[in-house]
DNA sequence: CGAGCCTTTGACCTACGTCAACTCATGTGG
DNA sequence: CCACATGAGTTGACGTAGGTCAAAGGCTCG
């Protein structure tokens, strides 16, 4: 249906810019992949053949060192660029995994096809170098947190984050809107899940949280924020 | 003096692809900028204006947080893109700071001029989303590192990575081929000046380096591979 | 209903940060 | 060209944030 699939890409970032009838050949393009929670859209390793943009769902891009250990670089939501990155150095490998946490669906291009498109919509290559230099700032800016910061601080930032890009509202507060474990909220600030779950047992004591399994509610966002941003 | 100018971008990853002809009007679009060691050419803050292209010398990227904290993200040397990464979203500042380690020169062109070079020239646009990818992915593995090494190991991959992009072949070595200090190496590695004098000296005195005041010489790289990559 | 996850909590330990004191280059100016 | 001020580096003593490991309880989903 490339109706619905040029629907699916009106206010994405990466073809911002483009005429609806441009819009429309640029979905023509596309296929449609799906991936249920717990499937990878692609792993580390793997050729990097495709680009993604997300169109429903959430996808965590991780990394695993050669030792096993694996991290959390980011979580995408609709309408994120994904898996681009990488597919535009040509025979190159992804360095990354893209993950569903939930059951989602995205778009893709093969490498070639992102290539010509990039050369007759010259945008759409700006809007892609614009879109990775947004998301290098945002690691920056997390890698200099964990260079500096204490975990607490670092555990607070990364909830309010999250409640910021993924948060749903309840009456109790802010829910962040897919399973997320102590184990995740650990390879996200580079800790452990032991720490993550004494800190967040902390929080709820105090109030400023309620959690359950897989689940974390911002209740009183201003003093997580006092956390994250403590100037003492 | 254009034609200099326009050897000064032969070979320039930015540019690949350019016919000759195309680049020296590229060329002619830019400007020289200079910086005595120890000066900026932009400071985290100012208005994004310029993309740079450094054509000699080093420039240390440094992101300071609110609190003071510096921490050192990359050292460009000739040829590396700078600034390049702020100035495509328009109306913004730069997040870092770019500065001189030792006299250093560049070229610049403003986010105009340059935005309107990749509209002329897609393979520029596309050349720049590449290269910031690569830049991401080279803060991913540093990232990763941060994560889950303990400190000696992340000194010596800082020390080989520079001892590899910046290396100079000396008598007892590979000698790194900038004033590099102590403090330096802390803020690439997340840690303190003390931690990196310990383990320096250690390594200095098992021969794996030789030091001098901001000069460091790896001896035996091999021996520091073994530390980085050791899998015990 | 049962088998795994996810989570909690406690006890212990250590890698590394912090601070202080000292030495040694270096480059600057008198 | 020497002297001194300054910034780089070293080393020791000490404290602690948070990692590690073990044990056990509770969801949930098959």
């Amino acid at each position: 249906m490339t109706t619905s699939r040029t629907q699916a890409l009106a206010g994405v970032p990466l073809f911002g810019g483009l005429e609806e009838i441009e819009l429309a050949s640029v979905a023509g393009d596309a296929s449609v992949r799906r991936a249920a929670s717990g499937r990878a859209f692609f792993r580390a390793g793997e050729a990097a053949t495709r680009v993604y943009v997300l169109v429903a769902g959430r996808v965590k891009v991780t990394e695993v060192s050669p030792e096993g250990h694996e991290v959390i670089l980011r979580v995408n939501g609709p309408g994120d660029l994904f898996g681009g990155v990488a597919a535009l150095v040509d025979g190159s490998e992804y360095p990354v995994t893209a993950r569903a946490l939930e059951t989602s669906e995205a778009l893709a291009w093969s490498g070639q096809v992102m290539l010509a498109l990039m050369r007759r919509f010259p945008v759409v290559a700006i809007n892609a170098a614009r879109l990775v230099a947004l998301r290098l700032h945002a690691l920056q800016r997390v890698h200099h947190e964990l260079m500096t910061d204490r975990v607490e601080r670092r555990i607070a930032r990364a909830v309010l984050r999250l409640a910021r890009e993924a948060g749903r509202r309840v009456e109790s507060g802010v829910e962040i809107d897919f399973p997320l474990s102590r184990q995740d909220l650990a390879q996200m600030t580079g800790t452990t899940l032991f720490t993550v779950s004494r800190t967040l047992s902390g929080w709820q004591s105090e109030g400023l949280v309620t959690t359950a399994r897989r689940r974390v509610v911002v209740c009183q966002p201003e003093r997580l924020v006092r956390i994250a941003d403590d100037l003492s």
